[in-house]
DNA sequence: TTGAAAGCGATACCAC
DNA sequence: GTGGTATCGCTTTCAA
């Protein structure tokens, strides 16, 4: 019995052996605890079954969400993820990117991050399909699986319009950011000029998407705009941090005033009160992404990008004005 | 030129060559954009620079935590990190314990769940180290970092009796659960005879550790005793789901009901009010543990385990009796 | 200081 | 149906 013939078995591949051998060939395997070396395997024909996915905050309540359906469907696909938390920025993007192209992943997945033209040169260098999760790049043209922001936040304005507020602020994140920035600051401006022919309404911008940014800018859009009767969030992080300031502040939600989220975090529904949001499909998209990566990889020609459908998820922190 | 001579240099070895051809090699490198192919290497010296990570629940709040602190060492280490989602129970664990072993990870980190003797056998087929993280195991010699839980619960319940609470409910988790169920269980039972001389407190055990599980373990308990005055809740997210309960019938917390959590997650001070809560490092956890690894993969000796400190973060939710 | 060659564990082509 | 062997890309020993 040869190498060559329990190869063979092993990989069930090219009829070639009779079940008398086979039987041999399990028990043994059986009795010896044979594992087959992966690493051997990927070596001889360049397949490693292996991705890396590339996040900013691998901890952060986004990030958990797109991981968990992105190593849902790489696991049922017979592959493994290695996952990097890039911090955000500084050179550890292209350290990973290095390494997992030392490691000769099939492929890569980068999560909410904007992508820096020496990160696309790298990736292009590893000549792996890559695909974006929750983010794209104007410049680059690498598919990406997302909803869009600037819809997104133009429906969540107008369900608040809808509602009967008129007096609106929005408390938004980084507005530099080319994602979860400006788009979603277009899109509340674009409602608001539309449906309310409100030009200039107001826009608070903090330095991030975070619970503490929601509370500081809640307080400032207050203070600035007295009047507000609701306002929309870039995150439901910093919806529930502004609902925090209003607590504090002895304001009532959504009595005194309405508040929306963006993104449907788990931490939306055990606000008090429950937050009304926009919901991404976060694990949804993790899934996508995932599939559309093995698509690449198995017909090699140029994927498809996908906006993901985004609704609105009603609980109680918006008021209905008469 | 030969092979050789090249891995000499781009492995700074063994001391052996000029410095002319290291420039020359250098150059080569940059100029044909040479990436050293990890995969060869590790076939060459069984060395694969990764290790697996099993999670019950990967995109839960503890869990991201923890591989937070796993990711930064391992990362900072020049390793890579592997991810599984083992959902809980039920044979993936086996298969994915199945596939690192093919994938030749040089070590395992386990999260957050229970031990069976298959897993055990599994692992320790595997000839790599191994370590147990917020989790243990009594029949198995694996290394563990994690708080001691009844200990913790113990600290708890009595700070909720410091507060001058005699009256105090516990709404538990599963109570068969070896890690988070009875051992906080115990602690709180402990610390309720030790100092009130109560014999027989109130503990609610639910079907889980979730938001929901609190929601209606809350109910329970206070329909059970309507006099309980302060209830410590087995995690932070049933803690938030007892708020959201009380806050629903009109009972004020931490006026007229006080509650304490545990695990010290970022949800503890987002919620109104904030929750007082009992702490555990996890991301510290996560790196510990991590070190520990790679510690017993160096030096192939027996490794300690680490009981981690734990602490009361004081917020707003627990009411001082005078 | 450098090169030749063995070998890590698998796959697949080619003979028999 | 089965076995021999080249090969993947690298490290490392041994000679030169």
């Amino acid at each position: 019995m040869s190498i060559a013939t329990v190869s063979r078995i092993l990989n069930s591949t090219s009829a070639g052996y009779s079940e008398k051998t086979k039987k041999l060939v399990m028990e043994a395997v059986e009795e010896l605890r044979y594992k087959p070396n992966a690493i051997a395997r990927g070596l001889k024909n360049t397949k490693t079954q292996t991705i890396g996915v590339l996040f900013p905050d691998i901890s952060g309540m986004v990030s958990s969400e797109l991981l968990h359906g992105i190593e849902k469907v790489t696991h049922s696909l017979g592959h493994s993820v290695i996952v990097c938390n890039t911090a955000s920025q500084g050179e550890k993007t292209l350290d990973y990117l290095k390494l997992l192209s030392e490691k000769r992943v099939e492929g890569i997945l980068f999560a909410s991050e904007e992508i820096k033209q020496e990160y696309y040169e790298a990736i292009k260098g590893m000549n792996v399909p890559a695909v974006l999760v929750s983010t794209k790049s104007p410049k680059h043209p690498l598919p990406y699986v997302k909803v869009d922001d600037r819809d997104a936040s133009y429906t969540a304005t107008s369900y608040l319009i809808e509602k009967g507020h008129e007096m609106i602020g929005m408390i938004s994140g980084i507005k530099e950011d080319p994602i979860a920035g400006y788009p979603r600051i277009d899109g509340f401006k674009a409602a608001m000029k539309d449906q309310l022919g409100n030009e200039n309404p107001p826009v608070f911008s903090a330095r991030g998407f975070s619970y503490e940014d929601g509370l500081i800018m809640f307080r400032e859009l207050l203070e600035a705009a007295p009047d507000t009767t609701a306002i929309f969030a870039a995150s439901d992080e910093m919806a529930i941090g502004a609902m925090a300031a209003a607590y504090r502040m002895n304001i009532k939600v959504p009595d005194d005033i309405s508040v929306i989220g963006y993104d449907n975090l788990k931490i939306a529904e055990m606000s008090i009160p429950p937050l009304t949001t926009l919901s991404q499909p976060l694990r949804e998209m993790g899934e996508k992404a995932t599939e559309l990566l093995f698509e690449a990889l198995k017909t090699s020609k140029p994927t498809q990008s996908i906006i993901m459908p985004h609704q609105i998820i009603e609980r109680e922190s918006v008021k209905v004005l008469l």
